[in-house]
Formats: C-alpha cells, structure tokens, sequence
DNA sequence: AAAAACTTCTACACGACGTAGAAATAAGTT
DNA sequence: AACTTATTTCTACGTCGTGTAGAAGTTTTT
C-alpha cells in the first residue's frame, strides 16, 4: 500500500479536512499558514501530482488552476487501513480479539452500537 | 511508527511463524528456503541490528551466537497497527463506523461475540 | 598463541520524498 | 498576431531509509 511522507500527509489533512476543492496556490498558503516555510508553487504542485498517482487525491483538469481534492474521507481512509492491516493477518479473529481487547469501554458500547445495525 | 521494508518484514514473518529463537545463520538459511538468494550473513545481521533498534525484535546477547524472537506476536503488532491507525483519527466513531460496515457477516458476528466478553 | 566463529563498523547503491528551477503550454492583452 | 503573464510539466538534486555486504574488531575454540 501507499504510504504518505510527511509533507504529503499535511497536503492531505488540509484537503480531508477543509473538504472542498482547491488550487495548489491555496495549498501553498494554507501550508504556509500552517506553519512551515512558504513552498515554492511547483513544489506543492509535485506532491499534488504524486499523491494523484499514489490515488490519494483526484484533480479537475478543467478549472484553471486546476483544483485539487481528496478522493475519499479521511474516514474511508483510515477504515480502509485498519481492513488492509487486517487482511494481512493469517489469524483474522486472534488480531480482532487483541484489538476489541484493548479498546476503551464505551468504544466497546460504540462499536456494540455499530454492530447491532442501530 | 515504524515502518519495514521487504527484507525486514521477510524476516518478521519467519520471526512470528517460527515463533521460536532463531540465530543469523537459521534466518539466513530460512530466507535462503523462502525464495531469494542466499544473503551474507551480515546482512542479515544488519537487518536484525536495525528490527532490534525499531523495537520489532528481542537479542538475546547470552547466546552465542545470539539469538533473535518478535517482540510481539503477529497478532499485538496488528492489533496495535489498528489502534494507531485509530488513534490518529479525530472522529473515531466515524472511522469505527466504516469498519464495521465492511466486515463480513460472519467477522461481524465474530466481532460482536468478542465484545459481549463470550 | 593461532585459528575460527561471531559481532560491530563502515560503506555504497537505489528508491521515495522534499524541494524547486527550467522548459513548455495555455490564457489574456495590446 | 505578437507579447506578456499564468499555469503546468519536466528535470534535477539532496537526504533518508533500506538492501546489501566487506573490513575490522572481539570472543571462543583448538
């Protein structure tokens, strides 16, 4: 699976969660804002080209600039992960029986929730 | 969190299955079996110098030569994988949600049978 | 003490990623 | 249409992690 350099992980909580399309210009200042040095245009646009490859982040070619955005939440991504990890289990139930083991009580009434489809 | 290329997560696997401790030379001949060409015995060395660092394995510098054993089971180090997938989320619930909703039926009951503490 | 076995140190190539200038292309102006 | 400006693509380089292993050092055996 595809994994995010730091850089790459910054450009995607700003797209998970601002959630709305943006230009590598906006990029560029939000990252600014967020702390680090202002990037040059073209280095935000690398990484956004990257992460288009690596199928993190979907580009709408028609807008000028052309404008950027996650192609799926931040939600779906982290989920997606834990079902990867897990796939990768030989013993499925022993790594389930861990995990439900270690989460706290009223995420074990959560997850209870879940999974009585209420 | 720790990351492992291709010749350390090989090396893992025979680690977690085996189960027991195992010298350089034993992973070296185990490798050797598992397909890929016979590697120096300080590469393998290297690699194990390097998991030990990561904390992904034990040595055991009273045996001579010393041997080697997974830190954790297969099993904790994916469970604990979930977990730091999860505890990077913001909305964990969210993420929970999605989880379960890609469970098979039968990991669902699974899962609902370890949570009733059965 | 010398030889053999083993461990640690040092090194190098390669790919991923942060970073960005140069070159190419498209859009807007005069 | 020619020129200027905005935008995108191409190319490049330094750094770090990892695969790989020889050289040097240390411990054990003979």
């Amino acid at each position: 699976m595809a994994t995010l350099g730091d850089l790459e992980r910054s450009v995607m909580e700003i797209l998970w969660t601002d959630g709305e399309k943006l230009s590598a210009y906006d990029l560029q200042t939000r990252l600014a804002d967020a702390g680090s040095t202002k990037l040059a245009p073209t280095t935000v646009l690398t990484v956004l080209t990257r992460l288009e490859n690596k199928g993190f982040v979907a580009r709408d070619r028609s807008s000028r600039p052309h404008v950027f955005f996650a192609a799926a939440s931040r939600e779906d991504h982290m989920a997606e992960l834990m079902h990867e990890v897990l796939g990768a289990a030989s013993d499925r139930e022993a790594v389930l029986a861990r995990f439900v083991g270690q989460v706290s009580p009223d995420e074990a009434e959560t997850l209870r929730r879940l999974l009585s489809g209420r």
